[in-house]
DNA sequence: GCAATTCTAAACAGCG
DNA sequence: CCGCTGTTTAGAATTG
């Protein structure tokens, strides 16, 4: 976190949060200390960068954010204090910045939020109906969950165009469809990432509380995580299902193959590894024509992705091809998205390994694609040369995939929903079924 | 110490 | 021309 710190002296001089940046920063460096805990604390004592380093030391703050997790669970109005993910469970259609929930990141309006960028463009992202945001709409969101940013210097919105051009989880969707603004474009979630960007979501400070708290039983002081998770999951489902079209053949399909193999086997409890080796292969739970075209599909996108060669090493984009293959699977069960997580909050520090196994002959794995990390693999990449050309077309694959993603997943999703639905009613009615050949 | 990650700054081009 | 958007590069700080 320490650019703003490593800011030149006259830069830091010239903007007026800097200060108080670089005070702060230092909580946010400690990735443990949640905006609730600046909810929760003097505001005093978080500009106060000297006993902030104190705490770091000491480890009060562990003891003080283990207390805080209560109401870091559950704000003074029974909501949940992490607005955003809260937000996301909640609404399938957010309004912005008017809601109770926007207090709290307004609580804590002089620090930075303890989400990268990335992540804060999901969320913004996740947060819109159509789950395409303009650049613009992309600030006001940030800007008016985290007011942080209103006081801060100019840069960070540089700083979000610089993620969402150098993201790979984020894909640019040219305005089509009559949009008003004629300028500029709609950035989406590549669906591909979206169990990395949740994964990673995961592994923030506000979800750390997932790692104290009880698992997602317990109701109220469920871990954030799996909420936020399930909600996107319920986003997901109410989304795919409203706006793509159902195949009615790939649904028999899914029914008969997927559902079957897939969901039915996820829901048994698994050992860690099997779990994981199963998260790899998901895709072989999806062996039915469809879900072989967006396997191919994939691999053709992913195969042309410039960004892979410019912004990450071959090998860390085998994951999230790796990863990818998952995400139809990864969105279409609660229960698997439950499963998954309180194995992989404690496989790992960072919980890298949810999506692999040591075993992997994919490549060397690498979880986080959030990062802009990529200049470092610049060096190896020897196909840069690509460029933008290359990047539109793999933009352009993106969208056909996700188009298909969309409806295959909406069809699973669908008929997961009828079949869990209908299950009943058939069970009932083959028991009435029996009960009357008995008779 | 090193590599990876993340953030910031800046330059530049394209577009409205 | 100006402002916004998007891309790219460079560098600094942090972290594991």
């Amino acid at each position: 976190m320490g650019p703003v710190i490593g800011m030149t002296p006259d830069k830091r001089a010239e903007t007026p949060g800097a200060e108080k940046v670089a005070g702060l920063s230092q909580i946010y460096k400690m990735g443990s200390l949640p905006e609730a805990v600046d909810a929760a604390r003097p505001k005093a004592t978080l500009v106060d960068s000297e006993s902030a380093d104190d705490e770091l030391t000491n480890l009060n703050w562990l003891h003080e954010s283990t207390n805080l997790l209560t109401n870091f669970s559950l704000g003074s109005e029974g909501l949940p204090i992490v607005s955003p993910l809260y937000d996301i469970e909640g609404d399938d259609v957010p309004s912005f910045g008017s809601s109770c929930y926007q207090n709290p990141e307004k609580k804590s309006a002089t620090s930075k939020p303890p989400y990268s960028f990335s992540l804060l463009i999901y969320m913004a992202i996740e947060h819109s109906p159509n789950k395409c945001l303009p650049v613009k709409e992309i600030y006001s969101w940030i800007l008016n969950r985290f007011p942080y940013f209103a006081t801060a210097p100019t840069g960070w919105k540089n700083s979000v165009r610089h993620n969402l051009s150098l993201n790979k989880c984020f894909q640019k969707v040219e305005k089509s469809h009559g949009k008003v603004n004629g300028k500029g474009s709609l950035w989406c979630v590549d669906p591909e990432y979206k169990p990395n960007l949740m994964q990673a979501l995961k592994k923030q400070p506000f979800s750390s509380a997932s790692k104290f708290s009880t698992p997602p039983a317990s109701s109220q002081s469920v871990s954030l995580s799996p909420h936020y998770l399930s909600s996107v999951l319920k986003q997901n489902q109410v989304q795919t299902l409203k706006e793509s079209d159902i195949d009615a053949a790939t649904a028999m399909m899914l029914l008969k193959t997927s559902i079957e193999q897939g969901i039915l086997e996820c829901e048994k409890p698994l050992p860690l590894k099997t779990a994981l080796q199963k998260k790899r292969s998901y895709g072989n739970a999806f062996n039915h024509p469809s879900a072989i075209r967006l396997q191919e599909s994939d691999s053709l996108a992913t195969s042309i992705d410039p960004k892979e060669d410019h912004n990450y090493s071959a090998s860390s984009m085998a994951a999230q091809r790796c990863a990818s293959r998952s995400s139809v699977s990864s969105l279409s069960s609660v229960d698997e998205v439950y499963e998954f997580i309180p194995k992989s909050s404690h496989v790992g520090s960072d919980g890298s390994e949810g999506f692999h196994s040591e075993e992997d002959t994919d490549g060397d794995y690498e979880d986080d694609p959030l990062g802009d990390s990529g200049y470092a693999s610049q060096a190896c990449a020897d196909t840069s040369g690509k460029g933008q050309s290359g990047k539109k077309m793999r933009k352009q694959s993106c969208q056909e995939i996700d188009e298909e993603l969309k409806e295959a997943a909406g069809s699973l999703l669908h008929l997961a929903g009828i079949r869990t639905c209908l299950g009943s009613l058939i069970s009932t009615a083959k028991t009435q079924n029996q009960k009357q050949r008995k008779k």
